[in-house]
DNA sequence: GCGATCAGAT
DNA sequence: CACATCTGATCGC
């Protein structure tokens, strides 16, 4: 879950995510996508009030965000308060004070995020850096190289900083199987299922959240049906996804709710209550889309279990792998990262410190095709070119202030990343994404997660466009295909044996071998829940969840005081660097 | 009665 | 397994 607190250091007038507390004066909101945890305060009165005296506030969003979002009656006041963004098409943005007429322009882009529908990240360029609000996403290692607005010709933008979705950000997730693979799964043990009998029906027992789309539309297109869910409405101006939806009961599979489903699923009946036309019971299987993860040396396993007599968990994640942000951070090399999720003994800088040698050969070509016509808003095309800021390792001080948890943090200096533990694996590069040893004509892949997701199409030159990461971390060796399926009950050394709380020697192993030097942060050794509102009003979060992981203090770091610390938020709101204060 | 917040369950 | 959500209890206005 995300707990970043709405504001970027560099960008203080913005709110993305949040919009509550101090966010309800911000010149402009960021919505990156329609999960309800990234909407906190979204439908306040004091919000709506707020836009109802404001002739310069908007919503900025995705298009596709702004129907889902505008379809939930709690937050039609917004109707006339949002402004869709294409994807990949920079705009200006006025942030605009309405007390004083001050005024500050920023040039925003939306990039896909393979999230959820209409999931994005937001690059911010303008005269404080580029900075680049990840939302929540999933890209498969490599695919940032092949992002044209992260680019300026065959070079890698710098980015100041990256205010980062670390739900994963973790080696004990360092690999999830693909979507692809995931996919493979899933339809595999469907169609099992399915063509025994018209009375063999399946339950995908997805959560009450947006993501699911895809599974719909690829079991749809792959076993010709239609998926049964409660509601269209949400879809009605998207086809790519309305086509393999329905509301009628008469199919195999569903993905229909209940408060109760899961006693009615016990007593083997479907949520929406189908029976089968005959009397005839219905045999029905459940499966759950879950998160499942493994380590980095773990060989094979599978990505369906059997948790049960007709029940089955599915591996399925709307948020990037250890590796897969590994890669995504080593590609950008931003000098700040932000993340938003902080668990404890956390790292967070092997992979900020720029390098400037070896640049990767980038490929300049747009990346889609919108598939709508559309009037194009104004749009500022040339983006803003930064100073190329040569941040080399020593200076760089890969220091990073979280925004979260300062009076918590112990600042350790760390010295460059050596990054040579997974060297030998470097040149496989190209074959990761359409999935582990599955090599397969790409013309033949299923559809890409983002045409359904932003509504656009993506040209054909798309694979050639890739470019070896500069420093990727690759993981998913051809060994590592995971078996599509594995049950529980008969192999009780699969994947859950790295999973459980008992692990954490292994887990620490991992983490030593694969980050020799980090900046550790850890919790205060008492009031571990403490709660810390500096004075640029940036709330900050509480701890978030408990780790195996039990990292001692090192013994050359301080708590900063108290009076350091009110310094800092002083330089921070006033947008000094303050990177001195922490200079050993 | 409404909203905010938290614990707990799924 | 976690994530994202929902429900219900509690509190304050």
């Amino acid at each position: 879950m995300s707990s970043f607190a709405g504001r970027m250091k560099e960008y203080p007038t913005i709110s993305l995510d949040r919009f509550d507390r101090e966010n309800l004066h911000a010149r402009a909101y960021f919505l990156s996508h329609c999960h309800k945890d990234h909407m906190k305060g979204l439908k306040g009165p004091l919000l709506k009030r707020k836009l109802q005296f404001s002739r310069t506030v908007r919503l900025y969003c995705s298009f596709v965000t702004k129907e889902l979002l505008l379809n939930n009656p709690k937050y039609a006041f917004w109707e006339e308060y949002i402004v869709p963004l294409e994807l990949e098409s920079p705009t200006q943005i006025s942030l605009v004070d309405e007390a004083s007429g001050e005024k500050e322009e920023v040039v925003v882009t939306l990039l896909p995020a393979g999230h959820c529908p209409g999931s994005v990240m937001f690059l911010f360029e303008g005269s404080h850096g580029n900075v680049l609000y990840t939302g929540d996403f999933r890209l498969p290692v490599g695919d940032v190289s092949r992002m044209e607005h992260l680019h300026s010709g065959s070079r890698v933008k710098d980015i100041q900083s990256i205010y980062l979705d670390s739900t994963f950000y973790d080696p004990r997730f360092y690999q999830i199987p693909s979507r692809e693979v995931c996919l493979s799964g899933i339809s595999e043990l469907v169609g099992n299922w399915i063509s025994q009998s018209p009375h063999h029906v399946v339950w995908l027992n997805c959560k009450a959240a947006y993501g699911y789309e895809y599974l719909f539309i690829n079991l749809g297109e792959e076993f010709n049906t239609q998926i049964h869910v409660n509601t269209l409405a949400m879809f009605k101006k998207m086809p790519e996804i309305l086509s393999y939806v329905t509301t009628d009961r008469r199919t195999q599979i569903h993905a229909c709710r209940h408060p109760k489903d899961e006693e009615f699923f016990q007593g083997n009946r479907l949520p929406c209550g189908c029976t089968a036309a005959d009397g005839t019971p219905l045999r029905i299987i459940s499966i759950k889309p879950s998160t499942m993860w493994f380590g980095e040396r773990t060989k094979k396993t599978s990505v369906i279990i059997k948790t049960g007599g007709s029940s089955y968990r599915a591996c399925f994640s709307f948020h990037s792998s250890y590796s897969e942000i590994k890669d995504f951070l080593s590609y950008l090399q931003p000098v700040n990262i932000y993340p938003s999720v902080i668990p404890i003994g956390r790292t967070l800088t092997e992979l900020m410190c720029r390098k400037q040698s070896d640049e990767a050969a980038f490929v300049y070509k747009p990346l889609g095709v919108l598939k709508r016509s559309r009037v194009q808003r104004p749009t500022c095309e040339g983006t803003l070119e930064t100073t190329a800021l040569p941040v080399c390792v020593e200076e760089s001080l890969p220091l990073t202030i979280t925004d979260a948890q300062p009076a918590a943090h112990n600042y350790v200096d760390c010295t460059e990343s050596n990054g040579e533990e997974e060297e030998e694996e470097e040149q496989q590069g190209d074959e990761e994404k359409v999935g582990a040893g599955q090599p397969e004509d790409i013309s033949s892949q299923p559809p890409r997660w983002e045409d359904f997701f932003t509504t656009e199409t993506l040209t054909d030159s798309q694979n050639s466009l890739r470019s070896q990461p500069q420093s990727c971390c690759s993981e998913m060796t051809g060994s590592q295909t995971p078996d599509l399926f594995s049950d529980e009950e008969t192999a009780p050394d699969g994947f859950s044996l790295t999973l459980s709380g008992s692990q954490s020697n292994h887990s620490s192993q991992n983490m030593d071998s694969c980050l020799p030097d980090t900046l550790i942060i850890q919790p205060e050794l008492d009031g571990q829940k403490q709660r810390e509102e500096g004075d640029d009003g940036i709330i900050q979060s509480e701890s978030q969840q408990s780790s195996d992981f039990d990292i001692p203090c090192t013994p050359e770091s301080k708590v900063p005081r108290r009076d350091e610390l009110s310094q800092l938020y002083r330089k921070l709101a006033a947008g000094e660097d303050i990177r001195q204060i922490f200079t050993l």
